[in-house]
DNA sequence: CTCCAAGAGTTGACGCGTCAACTCTGTATG
DNA sequence: CATACAGAGTTGACGCGTCAACTCTTGGAG
């Protein structure tokens, strides 16, 4: 059990981090009509690529991935291929859209994340962060 | 814009954060059958409330709340009341199978957020979160 | 008293994310 | 050849969260 101060630290921590989500979220929405996942597929499908390579770069579930693909095939973002002789629909790809929304998206949200988080870390936060963020991962 | 380190620090960043809140998800799914929102509410109905109250509280828009107490109330774990003569429902508060959720919560997720978070860091991690979490809550 | 504006709360639509169940295809094995 | 099985991908159901629109009450201003 957490006493007092612990919980008041964990939920100081878990407020900030949403709000700075939430900002981000609305940043992106308002400037590029994207969200934060579709962000990420963007970034990563820098060429055609089998769904499951997508999702393990991402480190999200196939299930996610193939739920937001929908998504945005549906709004002309990707587009899925067809791979190899058989015609089963098992790549994706960016369309010009995604290609175009991808590079105003980076340049908008980079600059929100700029603004909204790393100018606000001082180089002693920066620092335990990383240094953070890199033990979780490691761990799994 | 940002440059390769910076969306490097900002991925694993994110990636770290969202490691954590899946695993303390799935750990308060499993060990109590409910989402960190419920218990969020759970936590802070410790009395009968207003709705408006219980969002200001808990800093959440009205309408999330009015769902969650939605899905809530459907499973019994809040009721709403009357407040007032006009016998319009418009307070909220736990009942029995609340209340004991939630206190077998406190117990199950102080664990869990021990374990997974607080025992990981170090002291010069907590104290640089810590300063930036009150940094981005008091900047808004 | 009447009307109307502000506040409280709810609802509906929709996108996100998870889990479990399903389909499809290729391949190993009898 | 038949079958069965493993891997890839999809789908459906459901809870979460946001936004916008809606209802209901209350408290003035005319």
């Amino acid at each position: 059990m957490l006493d007092a101060a612990e919980w008041e630290f964990w939920d100081t921590w878990m407020r900030a981090h949403r709000l700075l989500l939430r900002e981000l979220d609305r940043g992106l929405q308002r400037d590029c009509g994207i969200s934060k996942a579709e962000f990420s597929v963007l970034m990563t499908l820098t060429r055609p690529m089998r769904v499951g390579e997508l999702a393990d770069a991402l480190d999200w579930e196939k299930s996610r991935v193939a739920h937001l693909l929908t998504r945005m095939e549906r709004r002309g973002l990707v587009a899925r291929i067809e791979d190899g002789a058989t015609g089963r629909r098992t790549g994706v790809d960016l369309t010009g859209e995604g290609r175009r929304t991808a590079e105003r998206a980076t340049k908008a949200h980079g600059a929100n994340v700029r603004r909204l988080a790393l100018d606000r870390l001082t180089a002693d936060q920066a620092a335990a962060i990383r240094s953070w963020s890199e033990q979780v991962l490691a761990e799994g």
